[in-house]
DNA sequence: TAGTGGTCTAGACCACCCC
DNA sequence: GGGTGGTCTAGACCACTAG
């Protein structure tokens, strides 16, 4: 296959783009596939072209073929059962992500329109609890940044964050008000690079001064979320504690069944 | 490679069964190195052998080793970075599980006592919002499983199950009592494979019968999560409302984040 | 039996990280 | 520069499903 460096997908004959300066084979592939599911072009359930029609098709190996579909099926896109062939997943299923968003892209997601209303960020010292799951001493200082967060204007959740940030690092207030989103701050300006995060779901009590930031009775039931999210070094950079209005939903898809 | 059909694992030189009646390399592999992780020969973060020279050790092809890493990465009991190595996850996040289990294994897996009090069991017409996430007509019959579920003897949760089972399946009641996980009974008595299940969590507040049977007041905040079970086809089979209490912890582990 | 996905190989080159 | 993981290929054979 000839080498070359579009920054298009497809060449004039409708094969991927190769070459130094493109995105890999597979994920060009995918991304091709998944385009032409979501235009509708296969039903719910609909079996796509055998692996070995598609590697023809596109002029890649079949393995390239498999390494795209492996990937749309992780993703919920389309699914492969052995033997029968490999099939467009039914629109409930290709809805939910299965992967970490930031409360700002998933309620863009969802449709709405993100807020904040920062109630405080300043260092803190580390408590011992705190101080354990972030592998730190205790008073080690932490920054914490306790929001409100809105969807359309109304406040939907309370973020209680505390952050292990590099020596050196900044963070200002101005900046997270300006920007919105947490994680595309430390992922663009502070190089922390999320891999992972470990999250306890439960429900609690508001409490009356959580109440009256949610706007809710005290005693509502709240859903709360604690997380712990990892670097790619699997560092523990952020612990987290989100409680929000029972009307928020935290949905999910899960796969695989552990049973053999 | 010669063919050979053990049911062990290794040959006399410590490398990998091969053959038809043994399982894939790479899960043969893969279950080694995890065995490696688990018996503490790795501490978190350290490094694992190269890609290349697990596959010289083993006497397997490099693809056949990035399988078996893969399959222990979506598993969380290890991570690799381009460039960098393949390094043993810290033991946060083994431990996590990031696949759907039964309320059965994941007791279980928490180290308590699962038991259930079926509370009704019986055909039910479908009402037209389970008819509609379970695609059947109205007045349709279900079956419906109400439970509390047992945590080491206490209430912990109340289950609402509506199953649509296949044209003349028959469940009974004394067959879930003795076996007691219901998933168990679907996948090897009634052939029903779930792949994925659809999940929505929140918090409610305890109605007073609810409050009732788990042992808690009136107005206790509740974790209620809802699923929808997918079939391996991608049918849904099963629509099941969970009802927790607060010191239940719904637990996982979501990686890969979506910002790139 | 024909067709599908699943596993496996041997070798090549690219991209990235760190010394 | 030397080592690491990431991508890609061409071909072979196995395992499963369905008509």
């Amino acid at each position: 296959m000839p080498n070359k460096t579009h920054t298009d997908n497809r060449d004039d004959a409708g094969r991927l783009a190769a070459g130094t300066g493109s995105a890999p084979l597979y994920k060009q592939l995918a991304a091709d596939l998944q385009h032409k599911l979501e235009s509708g072009q296969f039903g719910a359930n609909a079996p796509l072209p055998a692996e070995r029609d598609l590697a023809l098709t596109y002029q890649v190996s079949r393995d390239t073929v498999r390494k795209a579909i492996r990937l749309l099926e992780e993703q919920g896109v389309l699914y492969s059962d052995h033997g029968r062939g490999t099939f467009a997943a039914p629109e409930s299923v290709r809805q939910m992500s299965r992967f970490l968003d930031s409360f700002t892209e998933d309620t863009i997601n969802r449709g709405g329109t993100p807020g904040q209303n920062i109630l405080l960020m300043e260092a803190v010292p580390a408590n011992m609890a705190i101080a354990s799951v972030l592998h730190v001493e205790t008073s080690t200082p932490l920054l914490r940044i306790k929001r409100v967060r809105l969807m359309n204007g109304a406040p939907v959740g309370l973020q209680d964050s505390y952050l292990k940030l590099p020596a050196g690092a900044v963070l200002q207030r101005g900046e997270l008000e300006r920007r919105g989103s947490l994680y595309r701050i430390l992922i663009e300006d502070l190089g922390i690079k999320p891999s992972e995060s470990l999250e306890s779901v439960g429900a609690v009590a508001a409490q009356p001064d959580e109440a009256g930031l949610l706007g809710v009775a005290p005693g509502t039931p709240l859903l709360i979320c604690e997380r712990v999210m990892l670097s790619d070094r699997r560092e523990p950079v952020e612990y987290c504690e989100m409680r929000y209005v029972p009307s928020y939903r935290y949905k999910t898809r899960i796969s695989k069944w552990s049973l053999d």
